[in-house]
DNA sequence: TTTGCTGCAAAATGTTTGCACGACC
DNA sequence: GGTCGTGCAAACATTTTGCAGCAAA
């Protein structure tokens, strides 16, 4: 019963400008999606099928316009509020996650491919530096574990002024 | 110079409902502030003066409606415009944080009084937990050095489920 | 006196909602 | 067949912008 939906998504993938998913990640995360659709009585249809692959095959924060161009690539009649309600059921359980870059619109990312990458903004000229850091993922743990939460994610975010920016505001600076 | 700022805002104070604010922190990012407008050539109001009053006298993130409602008890007549281009100054020179809760509104906080605390959410009842953790300070540094930022904050803030509503959701999970 | 600031109202942007039709189970 | 999902357009909420009068330097 849970490969219905992977195998159902696999058929629905021949579109060039579309990125590619690995099959192992299109599994995984459909297995996820159609349990919680299946917790909540919700149905699978093409749409979230379709939006999930696009999704997945994606790294960088996505803006929901972003993500609805990519879409409509790969099915032109889908609507924009289709992929906030999607977007919304990814968050929910787990496979997208949401990713503040300071500009008021809402990013979405791909959370099972990634782990625990995160962003340094500048403030200033809005440049950002992808970094890595195990330390982030043990404080959750720990913390977690002390409070008694059954932790599933975090958003960490550095924000700063980049070499550039911040040279040109010494020189001012008294 | 720098003290004309401090003591203007001085005289100013004197309502009931809003928070007051300790002359030290008042004094410290009122000369920030002052510095920051002169850097950009810009002027002291008594607007900013009444803003930046009232907002150092918060401590919970705030949404600018929030601030705004604040800011009207001391000063009716200010608009929402105002609030909205002065917090953007007190961001610039790091008298003020924008804080992203995930609902689709800007908030701010006061950086200079608060240092470094963080949130733990949980995603099912939305109850919270504050918890310090100096391994993120250093995170903060280690990268900010590696890519030659200049960091002024960061957020970090672990989602999962309390210990409450992880137990009820527990059985129902196959 | 010059330049920047303010508040208002209008505009722009991003997101949500109501609804009739269509798709899934 | 019933329920849920979809796309459209309208509604909404928040934030930004243009402008005329006002205030600070």
């Amino acid at each position: 019963m849970s490969r219905a939906f992977f195998r159902q998504m696999a058929k629905s993938t021949r579109v060039d400008d579309v990125p590619s998913v690995s099959k192992k990640a299109l599994q995984e995360a459909g297995q996820i999606f159609e349990g919680h659709l299946a917790k909540l009585g919700l149905k699978q249809t093409g749409q979230r099928r379709r939006i999930l692959q696009v999704f997945l095959g994606t790294r960088e924060h996505l803006s929901i316009d972003e993500l609805y161009q990519l879409v409509k690539k790969l099915d032109p009649k889908v609507g924009v509020t289709t992929i906030y309600r999607t977007l919304k059921l990814f968050s929910q359980c787990g496979i997208a996650s949401e990713v503040e870059l300071h500009d008021g619109i809402s990013r979405y990312e791909p959370q099972l491919n990634r782990r625990s990458h995160h962003h340094m903004v500048c403030t200033d000229c809005g440049d950002s530096v992808e970094f890595f850091s195990p330390e982030i993922e043990q404080v959750e743990v720990r913390i977690g574990t002390k409070f008694r939460y059954s932790t599933t994610r975090h958003f960490f975010q550095i924000f700063g002024l980049c070499a550039r920016c911040s040279k040109k505001a010494q020189p001012a600076e008294k």
